[in-house]
DNA sequence: AGCACGCCGACT
DNA sequence: GTCGGCGTGCTC
């Protein structure tokens, strides 16, 4: 007899291994346990179990579960994911069965026999050091004894089932601001937590979307809020763990990695601004969660709610194609911002400044709050000695450099690596520098110069979440000014008076199929989050957008959806990027050759774009290709194992 | 992913 | 002459 183990590692294969009399009959699929890989321990998977023997094979060390912690759902949902996003199963279990998660600590055995009294309230740690794992499985498969959690006191035992209900469950899109959609989720929260269901709600993984929410509800159901955030200890991870495999009645708030969550009694999933990239997993297994909890939903037969004041082209359609409930609040174009929205100021970047004065000037003297957009959060993105006009590069690759005036540093943009500041220009060594593409470092020193007496408070992604702590204690009559990048729409319900956007087209620039898209749902979630009283647009002449185009919900919807038909793109084609990284430009070109023959055995047809040198010593390459994963899996599984390849499903910059 | 083996630069 | 950089390849 002998196991197939998948192992957390990026190969495309499982790994055999032998199993020693004393294991044989507590092997099932999908126990974790512990096996011999490259001379240390490994814990992996059971994915199959065969009747053969290979005495070649290296025998498994032990079985660390007494039965599978997940259900027949999330077994099955792990299997499309691996599938979907052509990734081998290993890395998928990796977030379905965390090889971290120890339970061993947290159980206890409850004896029901004389014979094993002596083990009556052991933890299964203290346990399994005095009488060995193997007999302890023997006891639990007799029914001798039973286990026992230490932080719920429930019976440890297989999730159950979540109840199937037959009829088609009723999906709905909810497109509305913050508030809107607030009392939409308290309404549907309450009524299945009423019925003792579960409900999981997954939030993008910013700490402020976390902490308002986790606020909001818990002010509302109190201690039935769960909280399964990035930003938990282990121990109430643990107790959330338990709980809701077993009790029901409990919200579960968390980020993407909640998504694989067991949970008994489920009710109801949703998802809170799908749009956001947050949902997207960068690291080993690549997925989004808000696709992921779809299909969990779906398999499970349990609604899923998705609430955005603005949904991505790819949820508009799906959710119009399965016969989503789609509910409209129109609220963006009733609001008094309107007028301001629609008709942008047109400015020229080296004035911006200037038309900001009088607009801040009389905030101020009303003593409102203000926040102020910009798409960079550096003093300036791009830096030319004007004697010379040559650009600030890295010496490098060559790459663009930008400037964080503060840490005193010029930032690559291509390669990240930084360099001191020197003040001089590195050809003719001037010290009169450009500063060009100003971001929010630059803007909040000038602001700061100008207004003295006003507090200037700098949001990034990394500042956020210390401001966010002097933002809540903030009066809410205390004059403030805000200067941030898009993380600005992470302040829900932070009400501002005034919104100003400088440079906010720009974004339309920054790349992608869905660079449209991304610009106009910036904005309204800055509306969305901030709800101001007006909205003040300034934009270059050159890159001036016609935003009522947008706006009209349906037709911009469809235009867009039109011309992604016409180029076959997502949603209506799946797109996979191939990249390959080398630092040898022939050895690459062999990959490439070999990924090549690869796909004309397989009747692919793909297009190699490259050679992109990025830094002076490595080459990459770049091949897209589109079609449904069935047609693709078989190809695209021979070339994961290749090295300095990855593969991308669904990419967002192509 | 780790970790070992392997081939070229700066040191006692 | 070696120590150690990380580039390539393998793991049942």
């Amino acid at each position: 007899m002998i196991v197939d183990v998948a192992l957390p590692i990026p190969v495309a294969k499982t790994f055999s291994y032998t199993i020693p009399e004393r294991w044989k009959p507590f092997a099932k699929k999908f126990l974790r346990l512990k096996v011999p890989f490259h001379n240390k321990v490994q814990t992996g998977v059971i994915t199959d179990i065969r009747d053969i023997d290979d005495p070649g094979l290296k025998a498994i060390n032990e079985i660390i579960d007494v039965f599978p912690i997940i259900d027949n759902t999330l077994i099955e949902l792990s299997m499309w994911s691996s599938h979907y996003y052509i990734t081998p199963i290993g890395p998928v279990l990796k977030y379905v069965l965390p090889p971290t998660l120890k339970i061993e600590p947290y159980i206890t055995i409850q004896a029901k026999g004389s014979e094993v009294s002596r083990m009556d309230g052991l933890t299964l740690k203290k346990a399994i050091n005095l009488f060995g794992r193997e007999s302890l499985f023997q006891y639990h498969e007799t029914g001798l004894i039973t286990l026992c959690d230490t932080l719920t006191q429930h019976t440890f035992s297989p999730i159950t089932p979540s109840n199937v209900r037959k009829e088609t469950p009723d999906n709905v899109l909810f497109i509305g601001d913050v508030q809107n959609r607030l009392d939409y989720y308290n309404e549907a929260i309450a009524s299945a937590l009423q019925k003792k269901s579960n409900v999981l709600m997954l939030l993008p993984d910013h700490y402020a979307a976390g902490s308002y929410f986790k606020k909001i509800f818990s002010e509302k159901f109190g201690d039935r809020v769960l909280w399964y955030g990035s930003e938990t200890t282990l121990k109430s991870r643990m107790e959330t763990f338990f709980r809701v495999r077993g009790e029901g009645g409990f919200l579960i708030l968390g980020n993407k990695s909640c998504v694989f969550l067991p949970i008994c009694k489920q009710a109801l999933v949703i998802v809170e601004r799908h749009e956001e990239d947050e949902y997207r997993n960068e690291e080993g297994f690549k997925f989004n969660a808000v696709l992921v909890a779809i299909k969990r939903a779906s398999i499970g037969s349990v609604p899923i709610i998705l609430g955005s004041a603005c949904p991505s082209m790819e949820m508009y359609h799906y959710a119009k194609n399965n016969k989503f409930n789609i509910v409209e609040k129109k609220w963006l174009l009733d609001g008094p911002c309107q007028e301001k929205i629609t008709a942008p100021d047109i400015v020229s970047s080296a004035t911006f400044l200037e038309a900001l004065i009088p607009i801040i000037k009389e905030g101020e003297g009303k003593g409102e709050r203000m926040a102020v957009f910009t798409p960079r959060k550096d003093y300036g993105s791009y830096l030319v000695c004007h004697s010379c006009k040559k650009p600030f590069l890295c010496p490098h690759c060559e790459g663009v450099l930008g400037y964080e005036k503060e840490a005193g540093l010029l930032t690559c943009s291509l390669c990240g690596k930084s360099f001191p500041y020197e003040e001089r220009c590195a050809h003719c060594g001037s010290d009169i520098i450009h500063f060009a593409r100003t971001g929010v470092e630059y803007v909040a020193e000038k602001l700061r110069d100008m207004f003295p007496g006003l507090s200037v408070v700098k949001i990034t992604g990394d500042s956020l979440r210390k401001e966010l702590k002097t933002l809540n204690k903030m009066p809410i009559d205390m004059p403030a000014l805000l200067i941030g990048t898009q993380s600005l729409s992470k302040l829900y319900n932070f009400h501002v008076q005034k919104l100003i956007l400088l440079g906010w087209e720009e974004l339309r620039k920054m790349g992608g199929y869905r660079s449209d898209e991304r610009m106009i749902q910036i904005l309204i979630n800055l509306i969305d989050a901030l709800s101001p009283d007006s909205v003040t647009l300034f934009m270059e002449r050159k890159n001036k957008v016609t935003i009522s185009n947008y706006l009209e919900g349906d037709i911009y919807y469809q235009e867009e959806l039109q011309r992604r038909t016409n180029a076959d793109f997502p949603p209506y084609r799946r797109v996979f990027l191939v990249e390959i990284e080398n630092k040898n430009k022939d050895k690459g070109e062999k990959t490439i050759a070999k990924i090549k023959d690869i796909f004309q055995k397989e009747g692919i047809e793909s297009a190699v774009s490259g050679t992109l040198m990025e830094k002076k010593t490595l080459y990459k390459w770049r091949i897209i290709l589109r079609g449904e994963e069935d047609f693709l899996y078989k190809t695209l599984f021979r070339i994961y194992g290749l090295s300095e390849v990855q593969i991308e499903a669904d990419p967002l910059y192509i």
